[in-house]
DNA sequence: GTCCAGGGAATCA
DNA sequence: TGATTCCATGGA
């Protein structure tokens, strides 16, 4: 199935800002990747961006239009977003050119969860490693152009999964993080709606309920998810750098507290900082 | 061998 | 509340 649209963005700046671990570029420069049941190849040519895929189960032209939009956010402005966070200062102006393709994904809420487990003390080489190894052995297998690819595993996928089979898949430390996660989300399978009912910092402390679910985490998975939150503030190593450098200018980086750096990200984002954090953490890191 | 990675839990003051 | 320490793993 194919779904051109009139629209383009640079594609790293969606697919390598450290939002998404399923996605790989090809050597044509287009990406493709897995999101609920589709394998998707998405390429910018002449300014438009071309969709192109299958679903592991049949779905209409429509539908198959409709989960990209969903995804890709694709109905949220976010030339008015980028203008009102590059108002902010001569940083955030030069983040937002910087990354000025970048869109934030809607993701399937569990396999948000699972993934940002993953992440904890980790680095996204080895994230996308561990998970790509979990999808291939409990994911759905879909043959695409003489390809095999994997869906994300469902909750009933894994529920019946060990926290030894965890760790054999190079999880570390991480492996009953994400067996307790699992169970915890089998028990609870409405947290889409508790979590989309309440207020960030709510959700926040909902979402802490889970073993292996932090701060840092638990805003990872509002801000990346279908969820979507705008207003959380992950704070991890390059965040925390980015905003000493730029804000704090403590000598002393590891000194510089979460609560110090939260103040700064609340008076001076509001209720962007979400967004705010993406463009600066993608920007400090790559350079 | 040492350091680091999209951190969190357990422990102790 | 705030500060330390430990937790697996693989690449640099």
């Amino acid at each position: 199935m194919k779904y051109i649209i009139n629209k383009c963005f640079e594609l790293r700046d969606v697919f390598d800002n450290g939002q998404c671990f399923r996605w790989d570029e090809n050597p044509d420069k287009s990406y493709t990747g897995v999101f609920h049941n589709i394998v998707l190849n998405v390429q910018n040519v002449d300014c438009k961006t071309i969709f192109e895929g299958i679903s592991l189960k049949p779905i209409t032209q429509n539908e198959f239009e409709k989960e990209i939009i969903e995804y890709f956010d694709l109905n949220r402005d976010y030339n008015s977003l980028k203008k009102e966070i590059s108002k902010i200062d001569s940083n955030l102006s030069e983040a937002v050119k910087y990354g000025s393709g970048l869109r934030l994904l809607n993701q399937d809420l569990f396999e948000t969860i699972i993934s940002f487990i993953i992440s904890a003390n980790n680095n996204i080489p080895r994230i996308k490693g561990i998970i790509s190894r979990m999808c291939n052995k409990y994911g759905q297998k879909i043959v695409w152009q003489g390809n095999e690819y994997y869906t994300f595993p469902s909750i009933d996928d894994l529920v019946g999964v060990n926290v030894e089979d965890f760790r054999s898949l190079g999880m570390g430390f991480r492996d009953k993080y994400v067996y307790n996660a699992v169970q915890f989300l089998k028990a609870n399978p409405n947290l889409q709606e508790v979590l989309n009912g309440m207020e960030t910092i709510e959700a926040e402390k909902t979402l802490e309920q889970i073993s292996g679910v932090g701060p840092k985490v638990a805003d990872c998975i509002l801000l990346f998810s279908d969820v979507k939150k705008l207003d959380v503030f992950p704070i991890d190593v390059w965040v925390r750098r980015v905003m000493n450098e730029l804000y704090i200018h403590n000598p002393d980086e590891k000194k510089v507290t979460n609560k110090e750096i939260m103040k700064v990200a609340d008076e001076k984002f509001g209720n962007l900082k979400g967004l705010a954090q993406q463009y600066l953490f993608y920007w400090r890191r790559e350079k």
